[in-house]
DNA sequence: TATAATAATGATAATGATTTTCATTATTAG
DNA sequence: CTAATAATGAAAATCATTATCATTATTATA
């Protein structure tokens, strides 16, 4: 069993969840992506597989799968969620092409540590950040 | 007659658009709000003054002036878009108590340094930039 | 100033993402 | 095995936003 379905398998259980055959196929297709993949896009990966499965089950998977700490969110501003993996990827900031829509995926310390400076400065609590760089990646600027 | 309002009038003059007086209103309102606002929140603010004034008019005055660059855009994850003043204010972040949706703004030129250097490094060019800090503010804290 | 062209408006319908509802099915504790 | 209850798919509901359309306002120019 791999951790992450570890992980999963425990969160169900201590929040009261049944288990669900679809849920953890959902789960399983999601970690085989790579990219920031949207519900409707994870929707129709799924149903390749598992045709029956509806829309609602997939956002009701994903909702699960983020509390769990699986997932995350990124929203880059069409209107439209995207997820991506979180269990064993630190944190990053994400350079948003304008153009082509691709995402790089980026960290630095240095922003991580005066983040925390500014924080305190606040009296403010982080329990999460992030930062987004919009603009024109390399094969979109002509 | 403000900078804000003949910054506005150049646009208008400059894209054809006409005249009208329940956007410069519009404006005028927003203009003296200091918060960030939403739509909805500033279509009540207007029908004080205006009740005939519809949402649609609301909208669509805003998307000109976010296009005039006197107003930008601001997505706390909610799924409602609010508005900040541009003109006269230079880029800043936001801290973001996510029990009372109070919204700290702040600036750091270190951040807008390193993220220049990023840029740099994945051949990106960067036309805009969103910082986010989720988290408790002061008064949030126990 | 009158007029023709066209943009702006309000009301409302449409859209698109997401959530909820509800009747049915699956899971699980005992 | 069974009762309790969560999960499911389909479809309806919701919510923010955008588009449509008939009417009104603005403006260039005759």
């Amino acid at each position: 069993m791999t951790d992450e379905l570890r992980i999963f398998r425990n969160f169900i259980k201590k929040n009261n969840i049944k288990n669900s055959r679809s849920r953890e196929k959902i789960l399983e297709i999601f970690l085989n992506t790579e990219k920031h993949i949207s519900i409707y896009e994870l929707h129709d990966l799924v149903k390749r597989q598992y045709p029956e499965i509806g829309l609602a089950t997939i956002y009701r998977a994903m909702n699960i799968i983020c509390r769990s700490d699986l997932a995350e969110t990124i929203n880059i501003g069409d209107g439209v969620k995207r997820f991506e993996h979180k269990y064993g990827h630190r944190h990053h900031d994400h350079l948003i092409c304008i153009k082509c829509g691709k995402i790089i995926e980026m960290h630095n310390d240095d922003i991580e540590e005066i983040q925390k400076k500014m924080c305190k400065k606040f009296d403010f609590k982080m329990t999460d950040h992030k930062l987004q760089i919009f603009g024109y990646c390399k094969n979109c600027l002509d």
